[in-house]
DNA sequence: CTATTGAGTGTACGCGTGTGCACTGAATGG
DNA sequence: CCATTCAGTGCACACGCGTACACTCAATAG
């Protein structure tokens, strides 16, 4: 193999992935939009990939089946998830300022990526099989994480590893509960999502409030 | 009208109502013996009515179309709800043991009636339109009844409203991911219900061990 | 320059769907 | 006793579904 071969085969691995993967990307982008206002399971093959611009046998090109892609759907949305997190870690972090702007991240990020969280509240409850149980694998990682990151703040640090998950659950659950909140909320509603915002904050405050007088013995 | 007619009145209208309120049960039987495993968006009238032991168009006798028996569905689901916070609240109330008694309650209600619940947790989050709606209101409105409850306790008397609707939102939720936990657990395995037990008493005394201290203004 | 690869096409199939329509036959009412 | 009501039947239809199969035709490889 000399230096014009490679190069060639490069362009060509390029040129042809690239093709590929901007039909992939309609796909995953077709199926996003048709699942704004339904199930997962609910979404037929054949609607998305007319929404996508293809024709129905093309789509095993790309995937196996309907449930390979929800499983792609998942792997994307929990990395927008995680991109959440990660600008939630790294905001100026007053202790006392914390929930605030956890807060308003948490909404600002369900804004840019209604989809994703949409997708993601409706497959973890409402949804089936692998898909459901692919989300709820991937939360309960997060939920992990976030346990861990509350092990560093102070009054947290001689917690058992359990009651650190039962808090980050507890944490998560909120949070899932203020995403839907969002989502139902009408687009535009700025007095909506002001409410729903000062909840989620007084929801956080009220969980964190009780950590000094916690003991983990009934 | 004499007492003659009157009886035979009665008797046909009571046999009539009989036979058709059988078939009724039926269908929803049918419906929640499917939604076992599946959402009820991909739920099928011909399913349904076969389950029944119905022929399908049949089924119009009972009901308009499919989403009005998921509405009958989420009205029946919410009174078993409802029959579960009624007997929590008929239970001994030492105020130290409510939490233990209560969750107990929650765990021995759930058990009984899993299709229900299976139910009310997957259309609140993964239903579409109008089953959705219902669901959501119905549990807004168990949300403030529960607030109500709330205020009666030491400590809460000089909440305001839109706290203690906080607190209970918080609480339903919290409620709301134990039930979807106790269904993901294997009927049988004791060990893992008696986790999720544990872990539902901590998350209630961890938001309420908080109340304390709180706050309302940040 | 020629051969191969592989993303996307078009046709065809059997099946399950919701529902319209004319019907049966037992329960009911006068 | 006869007429009416109405829960449930059986047939028919058009449609959307997943997918098998043979295909086209650029991009790529040698």
């Amino acid at each position: 193999m000399d230096v014009c071969t490679l190069n060639a085969v490069t362009a060509e691995q390029v040129t042809r992935h690239e093709r590929k993967e901007r039909t992939r990307r309609a796909l995953l982008d077709a199926a996003l939009r048709l699942l704004a206002d339904r199930g997962f399971a609910s979404l037929s093959l054949r609607e998305v990939t007319k929404q996508a611009g293809i024709v129905p046998t093309a789509f095993y090109r790309h995937f196996a089946s309907m449930e390979d892609l929800g499983v792609a759907l998942v792997e994307e949305s929990m990395r927008t998830l995680r991109g959440m997190i990660r600008a939630a870690r790294s905001a100026p972090a007053s202790s006392a300022g914390i929930i605030r702007a956890s807060v308003r991240t948490l909404v600002e990020h369900v804004r840019a990526h209604e989809d994703h969280y949409r997708f993601l509240t409706r497959e973890r409850y409402g949804g089936t099989g692998t898909v459901q149980r692919a989300v709820a694998v991937e939360l309960r990682l997060f939920s992990r994480e976030l346990a861990v990151d509350l092990a560093r703040f102070e009054g947290l640090r001689e917690w058992s590893t359990e009651d650190l998950n039962m808090m980050a659950d507890l944490i998560v659950t909120a949070m899932l509960g203020t995403v839907l909140d969002l989502l139902e909320a009408r687009p535009g509603d700025t007095d909506a999502v002001a409410h729903i915002q000062r909840t989620a904050e007084k929801r956080l405050r009220l969980v964190t409030v009780g950590v000094p007088g916690w003991r983990s013995d009934g």
